[in-house]
DNA sequence: TATGAATGAGGGTTCATTCAT
DNA sequence: GATGAATGAACCCTCATTCAT
């Protein structure tokens, strides 16, 4: 009696696979990696320890899958947004407001965003694995920033320096508002952090 | 036979502390907290297990230690080198020639460094311990900018905003450098990332 | 609609069984009790893993009714064939040559058999259920050489020595057959058994 | 203060290993490999868990220890004891002799023995690796047999045939025994066995 | 002081069995 | 009857910490 997919199997599956990645986002968000427990995991979605396994394979897979689904949505999120804005100032600052609004509403996968992303120089967790989803992140900006210069739009500058800036000072401010140390409104970031980006951009 | 102190006791026990420290350092820059075990560093120290408890109550500890000590002398450095600069804009640089050179020299502790501060949202590990730590280097920026500010060397602007933005360029400087992913020397960076704040400090 | 016995009813269920253990006799032969899964099972046998549970209680029943099953036929074709010759030398002939070529062509069934019955010394297993399977067996044997004492056929000798021989040198060239340890034709080693057999019973 | 060895160190590292090898024997010869718990063993060795792994690296490490250990032990002795007799009959005897009363003040590690080469089909345990060590065994045998041969003492024969078909007489009434089925004595069954595997060799 | 053997709590994972559909 | 998702007890192994020597 399928609709669409395969309803039912395919729909209750699903369901539980964003229940478990839901209640592992917060554990991990908050006892980080290596101090959660599948048992706390498994408590946090209200169901046994045992059934996480039919849909994950391991704890770590858990963790790759959480981090991955909210990875793909931000870089959607700010893809869709950035095509949309037009001139490279705009695409920045769209850049800027979508991400800092994401991590708004999405306290728990920031906090393993961050956790990932502010080391990857930790080569035990898993050799290159997260370097490259870093990278392939970073990449997606410089071509924009690349296509400005060619278009004249912005002066000629080292793109991946400039790419990775771009990124550590919006994953800067996102820790500072998480942290609450941010004495400003969400605008007033957004619009003090875009100014701070664009007059940086000219010194490179 | 007491010389100065309390000799041999204390001149044995500190060099024992900082052999382990170092010891340490490298196992934890290499393998991460959680998947360092005491034998790595009891191993990487040349001494027994047991030996390490007599300097250190717990791996936590050493941890920490490691951490501190790093910081303590990142932070001297810093500090004496932006003092023997005159005016806010080479004190910035030497702000930033400091640090990139002492994480070029000193890179398990960066690894170490960037494992906490990249991700001080974790609750888990220690409740807001780092969260001070990073707090306090940020004030003491903050300080040298107000003063700037004071003195109208600088325009008015919002100092823990920019410090916390400054430390941050710095970060991400290193950590490109650390994974070998910045394509220009040392200079170079140092000169970009010194344009870049002075720039984007005139948007603040 | 029922014809004879109780039908459908009775012959999908009975058919139901025979998938079963024909399935689990394989992945237990392969794997041995402890590391076959119910799950290997029923995939081998094709249905669900809750199905099986409709036709036998238990991993250790299935274990058990598949033991059984082969061993009822092993030991009914033994005792047809013995039944069939004439003379204690040709009954033994025959008992050698039945279940040589049983094993020939039930090798998963021998290779289960083997695990038990090669080790009834066990007494987690099942305590003592094997063992009276295994004296059962040879109790029979013990009853054909009897009568031969009794006829004068045989001289007197200890029977209950000379069943569990038979058993275990039938046993014995089983597992080198099966192993592929053996150089001879299968002709060859039934000769040379019931030579040997004949030959050792001489001594007893 | 090393007298022998290197003392203390070793000797206590020895006698660790004895403990648990003895106590893991007790254990594997009443609940079988699979049913037999690490906690068990450390039960009953009288240890904690962790201790075990400091001696062996995994649960069927200790299980392989407590074989090959008995093993050797048996091997040996039969070989001693073959040695010091005279003539193949002789020998054979001694054979016999040796390893029945091997099985007599040993009977868990004959419990052990028999679960595996009992079931040497069982591919899932270890590839081969038991079947190597029984083919080892019945080599050895094997090669005192041609040398009889040779020697014109026996009859030509098939050599590898005859020395599984020793191994599995004398297996078989291990078993027997162990299981108190043999009404006989010991002196008894050796004396049968021995009448009977001369009288067998001579239809080989 | 230095050692390293001993400890035992803790966690990831498996799998026989159950039960709602 | 048939299914297979859900369960949770059980188990192997690790490793931070202790303590007798």
């Amino acid at each position: 009696m399928a609709i669409a997919g395969r309803t039912k199997q395919e729909v209750v599956s699903e369901y539980r696979c964003a229940e478990i990645l839901s209640a592992a986002r917060t554990v991990f968000a908050t006892k980080g990696f290596a101090d959660a427990t599948v048992d706390d995991i498994a408590a946090a979605a209200g169901i046994a320890k045992g059934t996480i396994y039919l849909y994950f394979s391991s704890k770590r897979d858990i963790y790759l899958a959480a981090l991955k689904q909210g990875l793909t949505e931000l870089q959607e999120r700010t893809r869709v947004s950035m095509a949309a804005a037009t001139g490279i100032r705009a695409k920045l600052r769209a850049f800027v407001r979508t991400r800092l609004e994401y991590a708004e509403t999405n306290r728990d996968f920031i906090r393993i965003y961050h956790s990932e992303f502010g080391n990857l120089t930790n080569a035990a967790a898993c050799h290159g694995e997260f370097q490259q989803l870093y990278l392939k992140q970073a990449k997606t900006l410089e071509t924009v920033l690349q296509n400005s210069v060619t278009t004249g739009e912005l002066p000629s500058l080292r793109v991946d320096f400039a790419a990775f800036f771009i990124y550590d000072m919006v994953k800067g401010v996102m820790m500072q508002r998480l942290l609450e140390w941010s004495t400003g409104t969400m605008e007033e970031d957004i619009e003090l952090l875009s100014q701070l980006m664009w007059k940086g951009l000219g010194a490179l």
